[in-house]
DNA sequence: CGGGTGTTTGAATAATGTCAAACCGAGTGG
DNA sequence: CCACTCGGTTTGACATTATTCAAACACCCG
């Protein structure tokens, strides 16, 4: 088992549910640090799938607390990605949990798209995921999401087309997807 | 803004939303360790509900950081614990995320069952929420856990009243709740 | 006895899921 | 260049799940 930080690509972590269902737990995005869990003896607990092709650099666990305690400015920031990601998926919570659809959808694509430009400027960015994997990460059908883009779109909010996402009125969205400005992650 | 280490009692920490709702992102239990932020700078994200009396012991955030890099095991511990709340929060993730309303009550039940006594045996356990906690945990309506529980009773599964939770029939409940014995906390 | 919080009930409604079929565009082999 | 396949998307009709609203109930506490 070992632990990677993801250069280039896109991620999906998931876990295996019953009856053909999964569950979306997080996109990891260039930066991430993934592989990391709170037991290392314990068995992986998700799943990834390689949304894009990726390239990662991968280190073993071995030595890994020793490392960690004579570089203290490293085990700072492992500290620090990890409670972001402690955040972020009481984040896809909250979004899951109390949202509608529509408000979910928007949500989530708002956050990648904050994610994956760190910038709020540009006005197309490039969202590699199929209607599936958004409907996986939020509890929905691919059908539903398919009519609420649909509805979306009508509503010259955003147009999500063939991995690239178009934000048309980003007040509204915003408005509509009960997005949080304090919650720039 | 302090830290605190639950002595004593049952805290619900969670998210405000728009028009009313709340999202209640986890339920702390005594040795729960809270208050960490991965910014300390920033705002508060969630409010805490005393649901019991409690007692906690705080301690200030001053000079964190130092403490932390002097005593490599109580960094080491940070991590594991904050690592833990993560895969709790992703586990609470997949429940309301991709299970019925029934399945996702069987499901917190019994984990917070598991976490309230750290051991399988006995058959009645101390859960001091109201169906309204339990409705916002699983993004459902009070009306919609009553019914549920009602359901839940009828078929002899198990019996939570009064803040007292009783298991009836331990393995065609787990069943339901599609309850993964890999995943004990 | 009265008021408050939490629970239960029922009926009507809205949101989302299911199933099945058609469609669309990109890649592939003839 | 065409026909095919394949993954992904769209559509429509219908079933189910969960919400809403409103009222009654139960229980504890003062």
């Amino acid at each position: 088992m070992e632990l990677y930080n993801l250069l280039d690509g896109w991620i999906a972590l998931y876990r295996f549910e019953q009856q053909g269902r999964r569950q979306i737990l997080d996109f990891a995005l260039p930066g991430s640090f993934i592989g990391f869990e709170p037991d290392f003896s314990r068995a992986l607990l998700h799943g990834a799938e390689c949304i894009t092709d990726v390239s990662v650099c991968v280190f073993p666990k071995s030595g890994f607390h020793e490392l960690m305690e004579s570089h203290p400015p490293l085990s700072r920031r492992l500290l620090y990605l990890i409670s972001r990601d402690k955040m972020i998926a009481q984040d896809h919570l909250t979004n899951v949990g109390s949202r509608s659809a529509q408000a979910r959808i928007a949500h989530l694509l708002l956050s990648l798209h904050i994610r994956a430009t760190q910038t709020d400027g540009t006005r197309e960015t490039s969202i590699p995921l199929t209607q599936n994997h958004i409907a996986d990460a939020l509890g929905l059908t691919t059908v539903y999401v398919s009519q609420t883009l649909k509805r979306l779109r009508e509503q010259n909010l955003l147009i999500f087309k063939a991995g690239k996402l178009e934000i048309l009125e980003p007040d509204a969205l915003a408005d509509i997807a009960e997005f949080d400005h304090l919650l720039l992650v």
